[in-house]
DNA sequence: TTTTAATGTAAAGTTTGTTTTACAAATATA
DNA sequence: TATATTTGTAAAACAAACTTTACATTAAAA
C-alpha cells in the first residue's frame, strides 16, 4: 500500500518526530510507514488522515 | 471504533461467512470486528469498503 | 568545516489482528 | 418439532503493527 505522509509531511513541514507526537505513535513507526515497510493500523491511519484535514483514500492507496 | 458491517451485510443478504470469503478473511475475523472486538487492519478495510462500494470513513468510525 | 538535527535502519520485545479448530446458542427452514 | 444454517465465542498459534534502544548516514545550520 502506497501513502502520501512524506509530501504531506513536507507541506506541512513537519518532521518524521512531530508528526509521530501528534498522532502518538513512535518517529520510528512513521519512518516505517513512509517507506513501505509496513501499513498502518485503521485507527492510525484515521489519526492521520484528520490531522491532514483529508479522506483516508486521499493518503492511502491500496495497491 | 465503530463500524456498520452488520448493516450493510443485512442490506447486501451476505453472511458473515460470506463476506469473509469475499474479502479473503476467516468467518471469525468478521464476527470479531463486528462486535468490536478489535480493529481491522488497513488493508481490509479497503477490501470491505470496495466491495460495498463505500468510503472507509462512512463504514467506519474513529470512536 | 564542525556541530546539530533529521532520517534510515536493525534487533528484541509487546500488542493487536488473523487463522484454525471446535463447540454452543440462536435462527431459519423442512 | 426436528434439522440445517448462521452466529457467538474461546483457546492456541502465528503474523503484522508498534515500541524501545541504539547506532549510522544524510542534510541543515553554525
Amino acid at each position: 500500500m502506497k501513502n502520501k505522509i512524506k509530501i504531506l509531511r513536507a507541506e506541512h513541514e513537519l518532521t518524521q518526530q512531530q508528526l509521530a507526537e501528534k498522532v502518538d505513535v513512535s518517529r520510528q513507526t512513521i519512518n516505517a510507514i513512509e517507506k513501505g515497510k509496513f501499513d498502518p493500523s485503521l485507527p492510525l491511519a484515521f489519526k492521520i488522515s484528520k490531522l491532514f484535514n483529508m479522506s483516508i483514500e486521499e493518503i492511502f492507496q491500496n495497491e
